[in-house]
DNA sequence: TTGAAAGCGCTAACAC
DNA sequence: GTGTTAGCGCTTTCAA
């Protein structure tokens, strides 16, 4: 760590008291301008920088935002960073990552390490279905929003993210309004409640038109890529059975296993299949058709988690109406990113 | 921040001292076998957390080390960080992350927070050209590792990137063992030293081989998407005048951009123009036809940082051989990553 | 307006 | 083996 110069350095050089020095450093009133003046000369000349430790260890609070995620390549994860890091950096924060490569046991030990550092709040896209790792955050009052999906958990926290339901809706929907009415849908696990939601989404929707659910239309993967494409191969296989004119994809690498099976039989998109992704990032625009998606405003996630962050952080600071804190479950917008890999039916192929 | 037990605490409640509690929790020795069994237990039972503040402030170290970077949505910095963060998690450090959006002005603000809070080391992919504003860190003892590009610096500093001349090199080897002998170039800004060196193989690949350097058919953009198109647009304006076969652009957005103006103007790749890209992470697997890439191997970058930083700390604690402590420049190994977007030049052709 | 002193939580001499 | 004490660099009473 830097030895650079001390409060105290400074203060023998000018003699006058380390309190002095501070006063001024701080920009604190009862000190004599010309002192000021000298003081601020000498800071500059010796290039003196305040040691954020000793603050933190004085102040109790670190200005520091720990943030815990599965995977930081995803660009999901990533905008979201970008957006709390475009808020709290303004403030001084500084963000803490760590990447749980989707294990828990990783993630388990990150929020220990981010414990031990006294972060002064944390944010957790947890791959824990039990959300207990957190409470002992939560006791010492250390503010917690989750993103991207919520554990199980007795008590009321605060969370960031997309309304599941809604989204898939919004997918229906358009299928709907294009005449589709056999849809297929591939869905994460509905253990946690992203996929439980999507999956109700879809449901509803079709409820909604009326329309019956056929559970041969329901395949269930696991966000990755691989299982995307066994689901779209299986239900495809019996496809003459229960036939279906598109296919609704609730995650990202998903989506893409699908289409490459789709296009493995032989199949077209949109000509034979329409198909709907979720949360796809095509960054280099040459995926042909195009992928209509649902998509996340992951920046807005961003903003959002850290204006809720600041808030809590300075409504602790300043004890006031510790009781009127309230927890608060924000539900953003998704919205759809049309492509032309959805097709209006003709009257004959209802 | 928490208001969990402190060491204090836990010597009160057992009726010893503070150092003896410590010693156990620290594991040192000449502590008596129950004594340190009952304070264990004490420690579980009231949930005692070390205050890794308190141990920075005294230990003069953070375990903690800062990395900036120009746009964490980068799959390429992803991995980077993952590769550090996998190597420097296992020591207990934890890595602070700014995302400086391109910006000079953000990258300074950011390096000043990290030095203000003390990182234990310093992992820079800098948008300046000039690096002055790291000596503050150098000074102070605190390792610096630069990746992605080196800015004109007048020490020696430690950097980890790939072989940048060899990069190219291994791009055109590939395209002139298919017969391709007019091979135009999309270059990033020469002024740092990746788009420098990535032209420089370039033009050494063609010397060595016998050729000669067409300036027509070197094409000067900044990275971004956008100027890739333009580049390409214009030389492909004026192939009649300089004819070429292939085209080899040396950033990942370039590609992208470039590929557009191919499809734009009604060409295919490969049939008519050969394309080997740089960098060129498609995750969706659906890009046709698959493009030929050079890549990095990014997460050894990563770990190789991570090694490298942790070596210079235990050194620089280890306070042995202080001027034995020498710079390196490590050189990775770039590769090439075959697609289906460059072809074999009949002989015809050639 | 300034300075002395305590203390944030911890480690490490040093003394017992 | 254990306790006392000083001190890491800072902020903040309290006294002068």
């Amino acid at each position: 760590m830097a030895s650079s110069n001390t409060l105290k350095d400074i203060a023998e050089k000018l003699n006058v008291s380390v309190s002095t020095v501070s006063r001024a450093v701080n920009n604190k009133a009862y000190v004599k301008e010309e002192t000021r003046r000298k003081v601020l000369q000498a800071l500059k000349e010796y290039h003196y920088v305040p040691n954020e430790i000793a603050r933190s260890l004085k102040s109790q609070s670190t200005k520091t935002i720990g943030v815990v995620i599965p995977d930081i390549c995803e660009v999901f994860f990533g905008q979201i960073i970008k957006g709390i890091d475009e808020v709290v950096s303004r403030e001084g924060y500084t963000i803490i990552v760590a990447d749980s490569s989707e294990n828990k046991i990783n993630e388990a030990r990150d929020l220990e390490m981010l414990f031990q550092k006294r972060v002064d709040a944390l944010v957790l896209a947890t791959v824990e279905l039990k959300g207990k790792k957190v409470f002992r955050f939560l006791e010492n009052e250390i503010p917690v929003v989750f993103i991207d999906n919520l554990p199980e958990i007795d008590r009321e926290i605060d969370s960031v993210m997309i309304d599941n339901v809604k989204a898939s809706k919004i997918a229906m929907h358009h299928l709907l309004a294009l005449g589709h009415k056999n849809i297929a849908v591939i869905i994460g696990s509905i253990e946690e409640t992203t996929g439980y939601d999507r999956m109700l989404g879809y449901k509803e929707a079709l409820q909604e038109t009326g329309l019956s659910i056929d559970e041969r239309l329901i395949a269930y993967g696991d966000y990755k890529e691989k299982t995307g494409y066994e689901c779209m191969k299986a239900l495809l296989a019996q496809r003459d059975e229960a036939p279906f004119t598109a296919v609704y994809v609730t995650s990202e690498m998903m989506t893409f296993g699908a289409i490459k099976a789709i296009n493995d039989c032989g199949l077209r998109i949109p000509e034979d299949i329409s198909l709907i992704g979720f949360d796809v990032h095509d960054k280099t625009g040459l995926v042909v058709p195009g992928i209509t998606t649902v998509r996340q405003p992951e920046n807005q996630i961003g903003t959002t988690v850290g204006k809720i962050l600041l808030k809590h952080i300075k409504q602790k600071n300043s004890r006031e109406a510790q009781k009127l804190r309230e927890q608060q479950k924000v539900l953003l917008e998704p919205y759809l990113e049309i492509g032309q890999s959805c097709k209006k039916l003709s009257v004959s192929e209802k």
